[in-house]
Formats: structure tokens, sequence, C-alpha cells
DNA sequence: TTTGTCTATCGTAATATTACGATAAAAGTT
DNA sequence: AACTTTTATCGTAATATTACGATAGACAAA
């Protein structure tokens, strides 16, 4: 089919997985590490440190919004994109737990 | 295009977003889960557990593999999937250094 | 108000993913 | 050898993702 039977799945592993899936793409990645270590956040700095068009890198963004992963703010005609700590570390602590709690097994 | 530019990124950025990638579907997580949880690594069992086909657990199975992951060790006609505790901790400090990392921004 | 800058969205094309039934392949059993 | 069980793969369909050019909308500056 194609489509994705997220509803036969708990809220967990929905959960644990949409942030996977966030962090599944290597622009998405180098965005995230960007926004850590310059100061700048401005969208248009992305576009330029990344080999992407402006389109792509604004859907890239977009997507991690969509997990709450980064927030914008409108500074003039820019926008300053800076990670949401809060869920940051909701994922943070997702993720680690989840692969602790697998590695007990074997 | 459709075409995802891996070449553009570094390694680190690959290897960071294919992990998450293999993570990023809530019945691979629930296949993680049940293989952490359960004595039985049965490729039968898990899609007993699993509310989809035999033929679209095999696939979430070769992606999991795909990655290393899991492995698969054939016991007879059947196959006992195991997680690879080598590339797990791989994958763990990867992806939790990563979070680490970034999380220092703001 | 006109102009320029910045970013989101639309339209579109290529490719990837998800899902399942059917079939094939491998191994043990009768 | 024929049969059963188990799992991978093939074929196919639906949907999602990735990418980009073009355009629209928002804002500041001239």
């Amino acid at each position: 089919m194609g489509l994705s039977k997220k509803e036969s799945f708990d809220t967990l592993q929905n959960r644990i997985a949409d942030f996977s899936k966030a962090l599944g793409h290597p622009a998405r990645i180098a965005i995230l590490q960007f926004l850590a270590n310059q100061n700048s956040c401005m969208c248009g700095d992305i576009v330029e440190e990344l080999p992407l068009s402006q389109a792509t890198v604004s859907q890239h963004l977009a997507e991690l919004k969509r997990v709450g992963l980064i927030k914008g703010e409108f500074d003039g005609p820019k926008v300053c994109y800076c990670i949401d700590k809060k869920v940051w570390n909701e994922a943070k602590d997702l993720l680690s737990q989840f692969m602790v709690d697998v590695k007990k097994c074997c």
C-alpha cells in the first residue's frame, strides 16, 4: 500500500520513530550541527552553508519544525531558527532510554 | 529530483542519518523492543506479534539488517534474529554524542 | 510607493518507502 | 522423493520523500 500503519503501534513507539525519522537525513543532521556550532541561526546562512537550494533547505527546516526539534522566530524579513531545548531533551531522553533498554537483551 | 545528495555530506553525518532512518518507523521500533524483551528471536514470532504481513515484517528486518543493527542466524528452517551489540553500541554512542553536542548550542 | 531581500509555498519530477499477495528457496520431516 | 514449515524475494500499488525552479508574501529601505 504505502500507508504507514501508525495507528497499530503505541504512542511511545510512534514518538521514537518520528524523532528518528526527522533525524534520518544528512542535510537535517548538518542543519542541526550548524545551529549548534555557529552563532548564527539565520535561514539564509544555513542555505549558504548547505549544497542545497533554498527551497529544499526550507523543506528540511519544516520537517524539523514539524516534530518540534527547532522553532523559528521572525527577525525582520529573516527567520532565526533555534533548537527547542525542551523538545530536544525529550527526544534525547526517549532515544537514549530506548537504546539502553534494547541493549539489555542479548 | 528525489535523489538524496548523500555525497555532499560527510561520513559522520551520513552515518547518524542512516541509523536514524532505520529507527524511523514504529514497526522497526516494535521489532527491536520485542527482541529485547522476549527470549525468542524467531522471525515467525515477530510476525505473530506485529499487525503486519510476513512479507512486510521481512522487509523491515532487512532494513535493520542493512544498517547492521541486527543479524540473523539460520536455525533449521527458521531464522533467529539478534541485536548486533557492536553496531548497536556504535549507533548508541554516535546518536547520544550528536544529541549532546547539539544541545550545547543555545 | 517602489524596490530589494528573505523565506515559505506551489508545481512538478524522480526516487524511495510501505504494504501485501504470491511465489520461490531452504531445511527438516514423513 | 514428496510434503510441511519457514522466510526471502518478486511483482505491484499507493503514498512519501527529496529536490529544484518559479512565484508569492512579508518586511525593511530607498
